[in-house]
DNA sequence: CGACGCTTTGACTATACTCAACCCGTGTGG
DNA sequence: CCACACGGGTTGAGTATAGTCAAAGCGTCG
């Protein structure tokens, strides 16, 4: 399942200020692992020693709550890490990380990150960039969801993902609308409804299940 | 309103591992400011190229929604740092921290930090320490208010309440219910009569306007 | 093709918000 | 010292919002 030195350090932002022969230092201190869809990175409560950073697939990170409802967290692409709770605090982290691809991670043991950090401080400061990007995040979304309703969630979302994304105006959802549902703190049944109450408004547009047209964001915004 | 070399650095935390003369290094690069009831560390959009440390007093961090609503994020005590959104990231941060008492801080500057961190790596772990709780704090708050019900959130906080401050099973509110329910995706009048409900149940006994009893912790958290 | 899971729609209900009134404690000024 | 204003807190009534449960449609994968 594991197979050391992969090649893949040289992709990861974390390290993108390195040499080249840096970095064929830390590819030898790298292990490669593989998730089929469907397979979990880490559990919570897991004791983990290791820093993980996604090379190609995709991890989908969520909590369950005590009644077993699911809170997604958030997606990590190629290049994120994570891992990071195991490394730096005694705690355990307490989220599910599993594979919606078939996935393919580098893995860095405790012990040689931490000699990394202190030969080459500015992965630190590449990591602490990364912490306050996702906990500004966080922040914000727990304020989105306490303080706004269902309607405007999801406008500012569709919003977000047509500045990233805006061909001709059509924006792709990013993950499943069950998943979408949970990230912004709703039921499929509460986001279906919105998306055609949207729709009769003439706000936007389907075009196919995971595919939209914006129409009019200004008026969308206004929500 | 700045004056120099104020010796609060000794009690910092994320310097707790240094030497003596290492502290008096940082002393020189550091610089005290001092905040009256109500005045602002920072409001949002503001660029800031300090790291801020709090040497007493207390600070509270907070998000304004579109419409004008309070979102508490944090408060930030004795000890705890902030700023680190200016200090690692380009982006401003979109908060406002604003003193509740008389509070007195540690400025560090930027380029002052950067060169600590190249000189003590550990100081960088210690900070990741402290993101990674903040990151792991806020997702779990995410979690809270878009699956829990209210109820259910006001018992998970006095448990955990009661957890750190478990004298004969009174606990004080650390701060306003005003607050509380703005921390807790409420509003006040629910809040209120969240607690009052409790206390019908016979699960909590109110003592005064900040302090309460905790009658069944068992009961509370079945909520 | 059938099974499964995601999605949509409908009807109903629970939850929590808003607005308004009132209470209470504290601090200020006459 | 009292009166009053102010802000926080509580209570009530009415309403908006979004959740639940159920059923049916749709897509995809074996």
């Amino acid at each position: 399942m594991e197979i050391p030195h992969t090649g893949c350090v040289s992709l990861v932002p974390i390290f993108n200020h390195l040499e080249p022969e840096q970095l064929a230092e830390i590819e030898k201190v790298t292990f490669n692992k593989r998730l089929l869809k469907g397979e979990y990175l880490y559990l919570p409560e897991e004791k983990s020693d290791f820093l993980y950073i996604l090379n190609s697939g995709l991890i989908r990170i969520y909590h369950l709550n005590e009644g077993g409802k699911e809170q997604l967290i958030r997606f990590m692409h190629s290049g994120e890490f994570v891992g990071e709770m195991a490394l730096f605090q005694a705690n355990a982290h307490d989220s599910f990380a599993q594979a919606v691809q078939d996935t393919s991670i580098c893995v860095l043991q405790r012990q040689d990150l931490q000699e990394l950090l202190a030969l080459y401080p500015n992965i630190s400061l590449k990591i602490m960039e990364e912490f306050s990007r996702r906990l500004q995040r966080s922040e914000k979304q727990t304020t989105l969801v306490s303080t706004e309703k269902v309607e405007t969630r999801v406008a500012i979302f569709l919003a977000e993902l047509m500045e990233k994304d805006n061909k001709f105006s059509e924006i792709e959802l990013p993950m499943s609308k069950k998943d979408l549902a949970s990230y912004l703190g709703t039921t499929p049944e509460t986001l279906s409804r919105t998306i055609t109450i949207f729709e009769r408004k003439k706000l936007i547009q389907k075009i196919s299940n995971k595919k939209l047209r914006i129409l009019d964001l200004d008026e969308l915004l206004m929500i």
